[in-house]
DNA sequence: AGAGAACCTGACAGATCCCGTCAGGTTTCG
DNA sequence: CGAAACCTGACGGGATCTGTCAGGTTCTCT
């Protein structure tokens, strides 16, 4: 890794929602294998970077990460300060840490600093979420707390209600749909607490308190089991770029907008109740064409032939 | 250069208002050469890092930068981006610059992007100034439009006057006394603006047309060559913390705090009219001390004096 | 269930470049 | 004038970075 490709790779994560490990090694003219290991230095370092395996996997940086090392934790700060030092030099600066890159020298082992990977505390599918700031608490600012592993106190508002402060032990993160939710246990309850909702929280002391064989993925899955059945359907769609503001101001807070891409149009993802409500998308005509699910598509198109067929 | 220790020059410069090579050395365990080569490194790619030579001399970060590398101006991220691609990579991104590594491998030479460097573009005498934010525009988010030698329009508030606009070509900054100033030509007239009443500038598309084998120090010595001769003396002193605040309340906006030391004392800079005026540090006995110049040591110490003997 | 798209890891040889040392230079202040 | 500070080039040795290769795991869609 070198400090120039270094700052190219994170300049590049900032700057697209986002990307590949192959078009990262294209952008930055090394191998995919070399970007894999960068990669692999970033998340080290502390930095929020999150790769997703599979079909439409990538990589991307959270949202409202900063290219701020000071966000970086006391031992983040230290791998990055103190690797490259032997043991007399870490001696005279009082640090007990055994820094990452000493660790390996002598039995290439992964960081031992005490602190979860950021692959272990976000679950998403690999439908792409959007890289613009959601609003809320940002999830880059929020899984520092996270890799702690600690409890935290979420001062968060239920809809129609004052915000509150409760007190959680969390798993990690959810993205889902263009959103982003703390999965945790409240008082062994599970729940899900939309980022959006929150407006600010505390660290606590106490190591987080989960049930004993439950992970992330199971509780998010556990509690966002009945979307679908509650008729929860998501809607991707592409706007032309004219039509974005006036798609915002019918369609409202259901839709969920990314960041507008080179060809002029706007991704989007729009939360339908049932099937029938993507009949609302007929309003913009060629402008805003539906791209998944099938059945949306199929239905949208149905609709629209029947008016055709209305005027025969 | 290795990213970490990229990053933890970058911090330790942040996080100290002025240092050495032979502390920053000591710090990274590295050679004093090595923190050269990697403080030029950090000069190339952007960073506002201003090394100063001679005595009391040092290495600093700008007031105000922040290591967010979205700062840098295009041909910086370029720097950073392109370094170690071939011909052929460029061409295809269709960039026309040269980054400074590719230069290097065919000629040694320094980075060709037509930027002004950092060093050129700030004069202060090695008295330290403080690293703290003094207010208003930070000289460190100024630099990036001084370094493309670009006439600029300034917002600028005179004393007693609403703020207004003002064009002006610039030759760079002066630190002097804890103060940050623009020494720049407006309609061919010299003037120092200080950065403290200037509260937004926008760069012009026009360069900066300054009068011929005239330079950035020249132009600050000229400008500032009444100050002492108006009886404007800057007496060093430092304080103790519990004091820090009576002091600003009693000698005000003529004080200039520097950050606390861990001794558990706090430099400061008091402007004076005349050498009499620093029997005000009187009322703080023991707790204030004079660091400098001689003069104002003596006189203070001869004041004491008079007071000893009064009650003899 | 299988295919394709995506990330992940270890090992190895060769190339690159980084580092420390050394020598000598310039600038600033008391 | 001396000391404290940054600056630059050259060189040899060693560290580390990179690309290649092989094989693995995960996720989604058909």
């Amino acid at each position: 890794m070198t400090p120039d490709r270094c700052f190219s790779l994170l300049l590049a994560l900032r700057s697209r929602p986002d990307t590949t490990v192959a078009a990262l090694a294209e952008d930055t003219g090394v191998s995919e294998r070399t970007v894999m290991r960068d990669l692999r230095w970033l998340q080290d370092a502390g930095f929020p970077v999150l790769a997703r395996r599979g079909r439409y996997g990538g990589v991307s940086m959270l949202p409202g990460a900063a290219l701020d090392t000071s966000r970086l934790t006391p031992p983040e700060r230290e791998h990055l300060a103190l690797t490259g030092l032997d043991e007399d030099q870490r001696r005279r600066l009082g640090v007990e840490a055994v820094s990452d890159r000493a660790r390996r020298k002598v039995a290439g082992a992964r960081s031992g600093d005490g602190l979860l990977a950021v692959g272990d505390l976000v679950v998403s599918d690999n439908r792409p979420w959007f890289g613009r700031d959601p609003g809320g608490v940002s999830p880059a600012a929020l899984i520092g707390d996270l890799r702690r592993g600690v409890r935290l106190k979420v001062h968060y508002e239920r809809t129609g209600r004052p915000p509150q402060w409760r007190t959680v032990d969390p798993y990690g993160l959810l993205a889902k749909g263009g959103r982003w939710y703390l999965v945790a246990d409240e008082a062994g309850t599970p729940r899900l607490l939309n980022l959006l909702k929150i407006d600010r929280w505390e660290p606590l002391r106490t190591a987080r308190r989960l049930r004993p064989d439950v992970r992330l993925a199971d509780v998010a899955a556990e509690l966002t089991s009945g979307w679908e059945t509650a008729g929860d359907l998501e809607v991707h769609l592409r706007i032309q770029a004219y039509q974005v503001e006036r798609a915002q101001r019918i369609l409202g807070s259901r839709l969920t907008l990314g960041e507008p891409e080179p060809d002029g149009t706007t991704p989007g993802v729009l939360r339908c109740r049932v099937l029938e409500d993507v009949r609302q998308i007929l309003a913009f005509a060629d402008s805003a064409t539906v791209t998944g699910p099938p059945e949306a598509r199929d239905h949208l198109k149905a609709l629209a032939q029947r008016i055709v067929d209305h005027y025969r």
